[in-house]
DNA sequence: TTGAAAGCGCTAACAT
DNA sequence: ATGTTAGCGCTTTCAA
């Protein structure tokens, strides 16, 4: 056995709870989990009998016995921006109270590192695995159509479900955001992003806003993808590289409002006015974004209502009933000021 | 027994793949720890069972007879910033990779609600807790030091540390911050915060801050304390509120950053010269901060460093090493433009 | 290097 | 309302 310190507990079970309260291990079980029938007297003993020698219940052996745990293992790409950390908070809100545990794991953007983690929580017998997107390698989501429980793909909505998606459609944002920017009179476009090849959903909404602006005869002038994460550094020093090289852009879609923020921060350095001289757009609707002085131009995405979904989805679907296999939340465009 | 949907999972054990295999099941057990010794033929006749059949082993089984898991719980008291979601991507980034798998709850800056998180964790017979800060409720303290495990408390090392701590003096923050502003020769003090009945290091911070100006003959002339969570609208709309009241303010202390960064906000859009008409302020040295026009002033927090730490921490002490009891991380003063 | 036996601490199922 | 019995699937001895 592992090496483990400071071992003062000393590993009271329910037995000692049964022998101080004098009733059986199982009459203990029942009023720890609140199941079947108990007299109110009995409670009352046993409650001081785990207090009094202070009884810590072991859900490993509980979870066994009843073939099923309280945990729900998370996979997401990333906690260095507020979005999943902001799915998790929902997620947080809508199973805590329930005593169900989240199991956080992040890939870093990597599809390898979501087969391990998938099989690692597996190991877990989660009562449910909520995913971050709907591309998975092939052997993941084999394992994740095999593995025989609740199964929540978050995010996006534009694939198939493998049990159950909660998301929007990242395709019909980058559209939307360029017709709205075409709309606006914009004609000579710019992109700029973050490592593509790992946020497959950022690189579907530029996908669908360039070929939009293609198909509209406008323009797309070029482009910056900076490798690394998102950041709103990385966003203001990005824009400054697009300008030197396309100078005549007068709208930028950036990958999201991290990197926008930041270009909104080159501007105001600069003195290029914003949107009169270049236009800026984001995605996601941080709340940052929202409190400059000239709001940014963004979508907004329901990151926390997608997490409470998830959790309300494989609460509904542990009580036994009926889950729609997609629910697309939709998202709301941010007119703002900035375009 | 709960309801459970889809069990297209025919529950594969161990015996399983020892008949597959043709050995017995402790040989199984054996190759899937990577323990013990196995002849390097028969592991390979298991390992080929194993991805044949399918199996997944069960963590749940093999925690209970080896008498622990490989689970870490993790208490924090938001996911609403990007403070300790930083810290949590330290805690993962030193822990995935040895299997550990942390177990998040969040208390939204309760201490009752932590108590329940502690006991509920604690039954799940984790390798390590890690709690965020020094204050604890007397009986959550109790089952702490009980609970004969290791014990993080990170964020804060101005406290007497329950097993272990890694973190920083958030009384000399508050401190060195008021130090540096009297030296550039500002006179007449401003605070403002978010909830601080619950956010007990930034009312650490506010203490040491507003007693250092008092003794140095400076003036403390008002304050505005937002009721909620800090974020970057409410900051704007404080500093607002704080500025009609006490207009000849020439410095303010925020909270934090997001509140800070909202005050920068405010003054741009009404024109407001940061630093010679108002000094800003704030705490965390967000990345978002030190990209505005003008960087934020402001103190830099270790976050993903104490995370990484604490996982380290955890790691050190499974294996048997000895680990400090507290380790100060320190804080950088990030000078900035803003003041 | 491999295996047999004996639990880990709890809960389901079936009494009473 | 309460108790008895028999495992859950694995790992830890202890043998061979």
């Amino acid at each position: 056995m592992r090496a483990r310190r400071g071992f003062r507990q000393s590993t009271l079970t329910l037995a000692d709870v049964a022998k101080e309260a004098g009733v059986s291990e199982i009459t203990v079980s029942r009023v720890i989990r609140a199941r079947g029938s108990v007299a109110e007297e009995t409670r009352r003993r046993v409650q001081t009998a785990i207090s009094k020698i202070g009884y810590v219940p072991n859900r490993i052996a509980g979870s066994l016995a009843s073939a099923g745990s309280d945990l729900i293992g998370v996979i997401i790409p990333s906690l260095g921006n507020i979005v999943f950390p902001d799915v998790l908070r929902g997620l947080h809100d809508a199973i805590s109270e329930r005593g169900f545990r989240a199991v956080v794991s992040v890939t870093d953007y990597r599809l390898e590192s979501e087969r391990e983690l998938v099989r690692s929580l597996l190991s877990w017998r989660p009562a449910a695995l909520i995913v971050t997107g709907c591309e998975h390698e092939p052997d993941t989501r084999q394992m994740l159509v095999n593995a025989g429980l609740t199964i929540v793909e978050v995010m996006d909505a534009d694939g198939e479900a493998i049990d159950i998606a909660i998301g929007m459609s990242h395709a019909r944002a980058g559209r939307e955001t360029a017709a709205f920017l075409l709309a606006r009179g914009y004609r000579r476009f710019g992109y700029i992003g973050h490592d593509l090849a790992r946020d497959l959903r950022a690189c579907k909404r530029r996908e669908t806003f360039t070929s939009t602006v293609r198909e509209a005869g406008a323009s797309f002038a070029g482009e910056v993808v900076t490798p690394g994460r998102s950041s709103v550094p990385s966003g203001r020093s990005a824009l400054a590289e697009l300008l030197t090289a396309h100078g005549d852009i007068d709208a930028v879609y950036f990958s999201n409002d991290d990197m926008a923020i930041g270009g909104v921060f080159h501007c105001m350095a600069e003195g290029i006015a914003i949107p009169d001289k270049l236009a800026i757009v984001g995605f996601n609707g941080l709340a940052m974004g929202q409190a400059l002085p000239q709001p940014l131009t963004t979508i907004l995405t329901p990151r926390f209502d997608i997490g409470f979904r998830a959790g309300l989805a494989v609460i509904a679907r542990f009580d036994g009933l009926e889950v729609p296999r997609l629910t697309d939340v939709g998202f709301t465009l941010l007119p703002g000021a900035t375009a």
